[in-house]
DNA sequence: CTGTTAGCGCATTCAT
DNA sequence: ATGAATGCGCTAACAG
């Protein structure tokens, strides 16, 4: 019981109730957001204590008892796993929007990932959405005490909700666009498939140029970055002609447009058509008129919120949400 | 007393301790960090137990009593405010190093910012990185449960730490190097002049302008994005020919040299000399060779650093802490 | 060096 | 509808 609050320490509910003249129990109810039982004079008297005392609840101390501290968490491997910033701030906003606020984990460089993450507050963390494809979703549940892991990796199994680009959709109207344009030979330019998404991806092109008769010259490894992008660009015609380059990132296009520059005339082609992926706002930029696949940044927010939001609209055994890609035509693909 | 752990329950400190066969105290002390007095024999013992148990202290029950949590903040007003993604990924690596997990708060849409921060785990993290300008250095401090605000926004005084760029010694270069080179007239793009940061930029362009005798014909007004510099770009010429353009932010220089790109041939002007500033790592990529001014993220990002691992190297009264930036030659700048 | 005790601030029984 | 009492899991203060 607090007769005498301290001037320098914070008040406490304690103080709220004994200054409205009521129990600390009576105090809880009427601070609560949740309606409860509690007599509409005292109420109110709790509440004009409260502001009078220019009181804040410890959600420490809250979140002791509750068992959540409406802290959500986002795992990436290093900050361009968001491939691009307008999703991130986005993603972001919106889940401010929900009233919780996120904590941001980079595993990237990380040795001993579990300690770190146990050491942390983010093991008590509400929610967890998994864009590093560091762990599978097994993984990812036992290092965070919460339920609900979003995978957002495409690590995910049947316990845990997913939200995952539909790659197919996207790939397959850029390789038509392609075709109608009387592409033959095409270069695909590739990050390292051991992330599932990569080689899904991968999978994806194989099948579309096949289905549209396109010979695939040769398949070029990078690791997504422009660096890659422009080493991959000078061996791009060691396997012949090719009449269209399909990269799985938009970075890599962009480093080949760099180095075969000399083959587009106001972005447009010359020599070769060229496909990127991601669309970057980047490419937004007059230089880099790539050509490209997404899907609408702020559908597949919606989706991810919409289970933050209600995490019961998710039960084991249910298929991954999808958001379909769709192709973004501009000039480098003619 | 866990006489009969719970098999769904996460074992706390009583468990293990009852299996050691020693008090809650000394299971603490043992499992501390910090080296506490405990008898070799009982904190093996401890440890083990601890081990078997799958033991995971729960951080928010204990930081209701330290009343530390071991998590930093930072605020930005939207996320393209960290002008770099190079810095962000490394301050973020940096700090989780020290053991601290980051919140990312962005304020840049929030309506009720005070009650936003109250009312979340924010209020009560061990440090705040202010990159946002969206409030000075007591507003701050009066939103955060903590001592340690440091004010990276140029909007401190001198209660709180802060880590500035030196801007003058960089744009001293740049408009010396354009000096040097024969330039005469000059246009200077700038943002808006409402955050103190830009006003000081402001300054030192004009103070470096009028030290070298250059005339400044015109001052046109973005808000450092890319579109704005584009639009700038078309009254580039409204008050004269200049012989070089210097830019607030590199987004803006590279607007304009999109617009202006048949001025430069393989990226060196034939017409004016333009000049961005923030060194942002896109610079690298070849259509956009901007020469720039900026400083050494790793010795910006080793000064926070110092600063959080040891808050009581600063003390009131201590002025800013300042990196210096550089001038970086690129070819749009001859 | 060790165990007991008393909180940290809050939400929640369970009687009334 | 209310209040007294209990517990969340842990650390700190105090005795021993």
């Amino acid at each position: 019981m607090s007769q005498d609050p301290a001037p320098d320490r914070k008040p406490t509910i304690s103080d709220v109730a004994a200054l409205a003249g009521v129990s600390r129990a009576v105090a809880s109810r009427a601070l609560s957001s949740e309606p409860r039982p509690v007599a509409a004079g005292k109420r109110q008297r709790v509440l004009e204590a409260a502001q009078q005392l220019g009181f804040t609840p410890n959600l420490l101390a809250r979140s002791l008892t509750t068992r959540s501290v409406n802290l959500v968490a986002i795992i990436v491997n290093h900050i361009h796993d968001l491939s691009d910033l307008d999703l991130f701030d986005l993603l972001l906003s919106e889940i401010q929007t929900l009233g919780k606020q996120v904590i941001l984990l980079r595993v990237g460089s990380v040795d001993r990932v579990e300690d770190f993450l146990r050491s942390g507050i983010a093991w008590h963390v509400d929610a967890v959405l998994v864009f590093s494809d560091f762990a599978d979703a097994a993984t990812v549940r036992r290092m965070f005490d919460t339920g609900m892991t979003l995978m957002l990796n495409g690590r995910g199994d049947a316990q845990s909700p997913a939200v995952l680009a539909d790659e197919a959709s996207g790939i397959a109207e850029a390789v038509a666009h392609a075709a109608a344009r009387g592409v033959r030979d095409v270069v695909l330019v590739t990050g390292r498939a051991t992330s599932s998404v990569e080689a899904v991806r991968i999978d994806c092109y194989r099948a579309a140029f096949a289905q549209h008769g396109l010979r695939l010259l040769q398949t070029l490894q990078g690791d997504y970055s422009y660096d890659s992008g422009h080493a991959a660009g000078s061996s791009l015609f060691d396997a012949g002609e090719p009449d269209a380059v399909f990269c799985t990132s938009d970075a890599m296009a962009m480093g080949i447009l760099d180095v075969h520059r000399a083959s587009f005339t106001d972005g447009r082609p010359t020599r070769f058509r060229l496909y990127g992926f991601d669309d970057l706002s980047l490419t937004h930029f007059d230089a880099y008129p790539v050509a490209s696949i997404g899907y609408a940044k702020r559908d597949y927010v919606r989706e991810i919120l919409k289970i933050l939001a209600d995490p019961g609209c998710f039960s084991p055994g249910m298929p991954p949400v999808r958001v379909p890609t769709r192709f973004v035509p501009r000039s480098s693909a003619g």
